[in-house]
This record gives C-alpha cells, structure tokens and sequence, in this order.
DNA sequence: ACCGGGATGTTCT
DNA sequence: GAACATCCCGGTG
C-alpha cells in the first residue's frame, strides 16, 4: 500500500450498493495492522432486494444497515462465520455490499495463524468468511465508522483506479433472487472466490 | 478437478 | 423448526 493512501468520502458511499460496488474493487480494507486490497464484492438493495437481510424491514441483527453510510455491517452465519458488507445510501435505505474478496497487503503472518487450514496465501481471504477470519473481523466491529478508523477499520484509496471492465455475474450462495448480475470482481486476481458463475450469455442460437 | 455432505448456532416463522 | 449472503474435508475420476 503506498503511503499516499486516503481515507474516502462520504458522499462515495451514499449512493445505491449496485453503484457503490464495482467503485469498491482495488479500494484497501484496513483492520488493525491488517489490510488487503478488495477484489470481489455484491451489492444488496435493502427492503426492494429479497436477498438483502433488510428484505422484511428492521431488526436487530441488521440495524447497522439501517443507519448511515460508510459504516461495516457484520454479521454471523451458518453457526460459524462472520461477513462483513459495506452500507451505502443514505440512512434508512439499507442498501449495502458484501465484501466476498481481498488480495492480502498487509499482517500475512498474522492472517496464516488465524486461518491454519489455508494452504496457499490465496486461500487467506478468497471468501466473505475466510476474508473476515483472516482480518479477525467479528461482531466487535459492527457499524465502525469506515471513515475515521473507528476501531481499526479504515478503508482508503491508495490511487489503484477499479478495474475499467471488472468481471460480473450473478450472486453466490442464494436460493431466491438469483437473477440479479450484483457481483463484481476483478478479473483474473486469483484471490476472487473460486465459483465463478457467469452469466447465462444471451445467446441461445 | 469436481462433487456431496456435515458442521454449528443465531434469527425469524 | 427451518433457513442460512459459508467453509472444509473426504470421496471419486
């Protein structure tokens, strides 16, 4: 990460997730001395999304996605793991992404011993749960602060531009609204999640 | 390489 | 009681 890095702004992430998303790849997720580049996320449109946790309106789990933007919304799954979404738009619109993917920058040492059963460094975060495992992310950073480095999570441009033609597909792991091209990754970054789920191409001859 | 199943507990019906 | 924005391991080819 070069030293320039710096901190983005509000405005950035007060905008719908499907706007914010592909803006967010090559941004770097810093957490503790911790960071990564993101390489892979998905957007989730709140109360209109059937997929989004804010689907059927305010809960307590997802209360980080109703307030206001530029804030990490974590959350527990499968009886065993966190993932972690950035919230966009404004308060109350509950549209977040999903950060599914980081390249590692930054505390490799300390990633490998938080995540032994990874065999190669592209293991380390190719995943929302390995991502948030390797960064030690946990319900102790719901709703941080992305801006001020509430803490220890910061996320920052360090003046890497988002790919011009990012990779796009459906999302992974739904059983309902499946049909929706949210996914955004950087292409060819071989720490993207392995499923790649292209869209059905258009062309049915 | 690819596929199938089990782990594990919170959240909401 | 079911579903779950997942991961890992052990089978087979």
């Amino acid at each position: 990460m070069s030293p320039g890095a710096r901190p983005l702004r509000r405005a950035f992430f007060a905008r719908p997730s499907t706007e914010v998303a592909p803006q967010l790849l090559n941004k770097v997720l810093v957490c503790g001395r911790r960071a990564v580049r993101i390489v892979e996320v998905e957007a989730y449109e709140g109360e209109r999304d059937p997929a989004s946790h804010a689907y059927r309106g305010p809960t307590a789990r997802n209360a980080t996605m109703f307030g206001p933007p530029a804030r990490l919304y974590v959350y527990f799954t499968y009886g065993m793991h966190w993932c972690a979404n950035v919230v966009c738009g404004e308060t109350g619109e509950a549209t977040a992404v999903l950060l599914r993917a980081g390249a590692p920058l930054r505390g490799v040492g300390a990633m490998r011993a938080d995540r032994p059963g990874a065999r190669r460094d592209r293991d380390l975060c190719s995943g929302p749960a390995k991502l948030c495992q390797a960064l030690g992310i946990d319900r102790a950073r719901d709703g941080a602060n992305l801006l001020s480095g509430d803490r220890g999570v910061r996320l920052l441009d360090d003046g890497t531009p988002p790919p011009r033609r990012p990779g796009r597909s459906a999302r992974v792991g739904l059983r309902v609204a499946i049909d929706r091209p949210w996914r955004w990754y950087v292409d060819g970054d071989p720490n993207v999640s392995a499923d790649p789920r292209p869209l059905p191409t258009a062309d049915m001859t």
